[in-house]
DNA sequence: TATGAATGAGCCTTCATTCAT
DNA sequence: AATGAATGAAGGCTCATTCAT
């Protein structure tokens, strides 16, 4: 009917409190889904009223929009840093590969942030206004590193991107995500140290193992 | 501690009742996750009264756990019925990456169930009477297959059985999972037969790709 | 989006539970408004749960439409059970109005109920189902009883009954409606029996010295 | 029983603000009552910040007393303003009339306000500081042209001034105050001019008629 | 074995009000 | 004189669970 009113914090007071609810609510998500989050408890650990969550994003399911935004929006962020334009093709490749390996290893997050939305069918995904800027360099990246290692005659050929993307992002969002259950199978310290450094190792030589002519 | 009251049903018509909680049950779980499933929901797919859930299962969060051990029996069971001690490692192994593929895609509801308890670190999993029957046939099969192929200098050797088993259930596992957060990004169509036959060429083509000695 | 879970009572117990929470509704409802009502105490006053208002009735919005209905329907009936054919004109047309002004102080929730709706734009009767039935036999009444006093030369010719109906109602639910700021300017006393039976004596008074030919 | 802090707004612009909230809590008052006005809204409509609304005010019920008296204040200066000393009985009585209806009939949202305030039994009424200030001229004029039409025989004797009062009022308030219920049983059009003309000619008609002597 | 009815705790959300600048 | 930000106390509603038959 009306359009809700939204306070848009401008003092850094304000945009303080939003972030501190923002960071909240991305550990509550992460750790308890969007429908066992409590949002007493989001307005807990960032030590805000609860109405504030309410003034600065509206609801919980707008907050939770919010949140995968940010999530996103961060991955990106570290994706566009990597410089890998003058790497060897092999080089390259590894490099991608550890980074998201070890992006995923650090930001667990980000892994069960992304479930919980594929839970729901991604609708949440399609309500945010910035779904357009999804787009992820990484696969830019991967086309061009591909392509080089094709030419250069290092890669096999006719590798579709979108499958590589995939494979790469794969190999270390199960690992981490499933790490529980798999600790089940395997026993506990698939979360240890050693055993990413294992994982990374194994993924990219299934990566360039795979590549090669 | 104490041990929950719980009927054990016992005529052809009480087991009915419970295997359609338990069907109903699965399909809630899945759609909804544990804390998003409602117990009035899951009664009411199931044509039963509320109250049977308690009396046969005890509570939702047995329930689940109920759940949770029927579908890790169902793979089990059909992995089990996989034979391919006969075959050369090579088509073995495309047998065993189609497999899982193909399970994995026939079966998202595995997939969501897994996520969510995953989302829970496993702590139903752990709760669980039958954890120790946890034990998945596939990965015993696929050291054997690994290994004949080693011998017989068609694999390379030295592979982690384990990280094999991560790697080859990590390409269905994700695709599916992430189908609609991936749909976002790639576009709509991810979950037809088309793109799942090419993910399924695609998965066989790394894992004989990466094994090549 | 999807259809409200209603439950309908069918015991005797239910059906007891149900009619309890809608006189504590009316009573609730009649005092505070809709907006000023509380929904626990509606469950307070009707000694049941706060579950029930909402299995029964759907929610507070839907409860009063109910209430609205209830109360409705109950005028009507009284109205219905009126027997006014056989009297002369004059002598019936002054039962209408006694009956109108006495039902309407008997029952000052009614007034409170429509006042409120109204406030509301009758938005909500709008919404009732039994809106159709809204019609009012003493509306028939009186239309025969103005034929009847005009025909035979005791009252004057030409009077809209639909006017004639508003104003009968209007001498006794303005009274009884604004006793309180009235009380304010004419002193208490008002809601008296002696006040009552002057303001009856009064209303039959202006009626019956309009109606004169 | 303390005393509030209250500002008193001195500068030009300070009262422009106080009138502004004060036009605006009417406005909101009239449609949703006082439970439910929001003093949010009112301030939006008001243009003015929240915390003016308590700086002027007191509170939200203050400002609804305040809202009462200077409703109760209009309609006075307006009677106060009707000069009928100088017509003939009939034709005083007649004006009398068709100034309630007419004022009744351009300001509903008097009607509601009083309606509102019956509701909780005037008790803000009584709270206020004004309240012997009350006292409408209307009634002083009606006991003068009652009293002047009996002494020269056009109107009855024995003529409750109070009463006539009442009737007078309730002839239009009842109308405009229930005009959506009403619309509900007699259709729509019933706030249009021409009704509300006829409701006029039907009131001077029914005031007039009953007094002929 | 099954069911309709009931319960109490808790959740998301809103509101009147106050603080600090 | 005015404002943006914050607060705490409910309020409507839902849920898992139990009672009584």
């Amino acid at each position: 009917m009306e359009a809700p009113i939204r306070t848009i914090p401008q003092s850094p007071r304000a945009e303080a409190t939003r972030a501190r609810i923002l960071d909240a609510a991305r550990a509550e998500f992460a750790t308890h889904g969007l429908a066992g989050a409590r949002v007493d408890e989001i307005a807990a650990r960032a030590g805000a009223n609860k109405r504030m969550i309410y003034a600065y994003f509206g609801n919980k399911e707008d907050l939770w929009v919010a949140v995968l935004e940010a999530a996103y929006a961060h991955k990106r962020e570290e994706e566009r840093a990597l410089r890998v334009d003058d790497l060897p093709p092999a080089e390259a490749m590894a490099r991608l590969v550890r980074f998201n390996l070890r992006y995923t290893a650090r930001h667990p997050e980000f892994v069960a942030l992304l479930n919980q939305e594929n839970l729901h069918r991604a609708a949440y995904l399609a309500r945010s206004d910035r779904v357009p800027a999804l787009y992820f360099p990484l696969l830019d990246t991967l086309r061009d590193v591909l392509g080089r290692g094709a030419a250069e005659g290092v890669f096999r050929k006719g590798v579709d991107p979108m499958q590589a993307y995939v494979t790469i992002v794969a190999l270390g969002h199960f690992y981490v995500s499933n790490l529980h259950t798999l600790s089940a199978i395997f026993g506990t310290g698939l979360g240890a140290e050693a055993a990413i450094a294992a994982r990374e190792a194994h993924s990219v030589e299934v990566v360039l193992g795979w590549l090669r002519p």
